[in-house]
RNA sequence: GGGCCUGUGGGUUAGUCUGGUCUAUGCUUGUUCGUUUGGGACGAACAGACUCUGGUUCAAAUCCAGGCAGGCCCA
């Protein structure tokens, strides 16, 4: 065999991730991105297949604690958004109210949400009375219906989710998957009678994330997010962050406890037991296709994607071999791929007139767990041979091959995780700390590039700034888990088992 | 929000500085035919491009302005 220089596809080594990524995500044939709006690929089968595969776990957990699939429109008229708009500021003038101004950071402009949606203003050539824009997320066209549908303790908890495209008028750079204009959004909207249930229904969700994050062989942050980045009408905001192998983290999911803030200025309410009017209390939990984008990133390699085999549109690629020599082989393999589909395996025959090189190569790219290859030779050994996506090439015999499949593909998914963890404790390590000197505070050692920062932190508003301005990295909030002994905070020295980490968003 | 850079077949690339040689180069991909087929085969033939709008000029892929699209850096 002749070495070939132009092997891979051009495929820039993963260490470039900047480049990688965005040539995977094509290359692999998940989305083109050539469509002429910036921020809206478009899906490929082969990307599709996978995001679907990805929300079916979604709504398969759905399913299992009760919530039910629906499906509001896309166009919100201007007029509801007065609702939310004074929410925010109300809740904004409140914690003002609350705070010493010196600890409170300058928020930016009131009416920033305007100025992210995309706006219908024109039916044909009239212009609209009622402005409407498309859906950024959707608490407002939700929640006004909501008020409507819940009027008794009898009608709670109302458990809601679906998904749907929403849209977001992106200005900066945008990235397939990670920032896009157009994002696949999976949200589900509770209603529960009172603050506990809501807190329940928290608790409930942080479970579903992390079986499914188990399910993508994915290790991830888990913060209670800082005030100030607390999605907005939200009591608090529990995010859900993968760590990028260029050290960026990436909001895969996220969680708020509404309290009884939005059902306030929705007039969402109901009638208790004993005939008295009460508020209700909501949360919401929403996920995007950033879950695909942290499966590619976390787990791909220099040869291409590797697919958890959860999600993977094809678990097993059946490749026939010198099929020309023995005229029994194409029929043997069809029989091989029709026992293992009926045993509830995703495959594909890939009978392509086609060498076998390429196919591997094919298949590689785009991340297929399992090739399975069948000639001549494993017909008359009652054989074949698994090349598995993780690594290496084992024999295995046609009986219990089913048996066999389900074993490599569950090591594979217990080697992805395994990697996955390994990549994510070497990219987070302890904060180098300060040290007091006339300037003011200079960091003990310098910053490494692509590194996520663990530390103590107990400061305000004001100190938070401090430590992100000086370390040029943002803050992702409380750890769910936090240090057992206390420690010192790298700001104002005071004890803490607060645990927080610092790091580049994307 | 501010600054810098780039746009050539499906992908990648030469040519742009210094306008004319461009009837636009190479690789890759695709199609057809033949030989091949256990990790990227080979030969032959064919197909396919100067981002858009305007300007300067005898002449524009090349210079100028703007739009659109993309990339990078800083807040």
């Amino acid at each position: 065999m002749t070495k070939h220089g132009k092997a891979k596809r051009g495929i820039p080594p993963k260490s470039d991730f900047n480049a990688w990524y965005p040539a995977i995500v094509e290359i692999s044939d998940l989305v083109d991105k050539r469509y002429p709006i910036k921020g809206m690929d478009v899906w490929k089968p082969y990307g599709w297949s996978t995001m679907r595969l990805i929300d079916s776990l979604t709504r398969d957990e759905m399913e299992k604690s009760g919530h039910q699939e629906y499906n509001f429109p896309l166009l919100v008229p201007e007029d509801l958004l007065e609702k939310e708009n004074h929410l925010v500021s109300r809740l904004k003038a409140a914690r003002e109210q609350g705070v010493d101004p010196s600890e409170l950071r300058m928020e930016e402009e009131d009416s920033g949400f305007k100025k992210e949606v995309y706006w219908v203003t024109k039916g044909g050539d009239n212009e609209l009375d009622v402005p409407m824009f498309l859906r950024p997320t959707s608490e407002t066209p939700m929640y006004t219906m909501f008020s409507l549908w819940v009027r008794s303790h009898a009608d709670l908890p109302l458990k809601t989710f679906q998904i749907v495209n929403t849209f977001r008028y992106e200005t900066k750079q945008t990235r397939s998957f990670i920032r896009v204009r157009e994002i696949h959004f999976f949200e589900a909207h509770t209603v529960h009678k009172d603050e506990e249930g809501a807190t329940k229904q928290i608790e409930e969700d942080a479970q579903i994330v992390q079986k499914l994050m188990k399910s993508l062989c994915l290790p991830v942050l888990v913060s209670k997010r800082p005030v100030w980045d607390t999605f907005p009408g939200a009591w608090y905001t529990t995010a859900v962050d993968a760590v990028m192998p260029n050290g960026r983290t990436l909001q895969i999911a996220t969680y708020h406890h509404y309290r009884d803030q939005w059902a306030q200025a929705f007039d969402l309410n109901y009638e208790d037991i004993n005939g008295n009017t009460q508020n209700c209390h909501q949360t919401t939990f929403g996920m995007s296709e950033r879950l695909l984008g942290a499966v590619v990133g976390m787990h791909g390699d220099d040869s291409g994607l590797i697919l958890p085999p959860s999600v993977s549109p094809y678990q097993v690629i059946l490749m026939p071999v010198a099929a020309h020599i023995n005229e029994q082989v194409l029929p043997k393999i069809k029989e091989i791929a029709a026992d293992l589909k009926s045993a509830g395996f995703r495959v594909h025959l890939d009978d392509r007139d086609k060498r076998p090189g390429g196919k591997h190569y094919d298949w590689e790219i785009k991340g297929v767990p399992i090739r399975l290859e069948f000639g001549p030779r494993d017909l008359a050994e009652n054989k074949c041979v698994l090349s598995l996506r993780t690594g290496g090439k084992v024999e295995a015999s046609l009986d219990n091959l089913s048996e066999t499949i389900s074993d490599n593909l569950e090591m594979i998914s217990d080697q992805l995780l395994e990697r996955s963890s390994t990549h994510m404790s070497n990219l987070v390590k302890k904060f180098p700390g300060f040290e007091s000197t006339n300037d003011g505070l200079k960091l003990c050692s310098s910053l490494e590039d692509g590194i996520v920062y663990e530390l103590a932190f107990d400061g305000n508003d004001a100190d938070a700034e401090l430590l992100e301005k000086s370390t040029g990295l943002t803050l992702l909030g409380d750890s769910i888990e936090p240090y057992s002994e206390p420690e010192n905070c790298v700001i104002t020295g005071k004890l803490t088992t607060r645990k927080q980490h610092i790091a580049r968003m994307y």
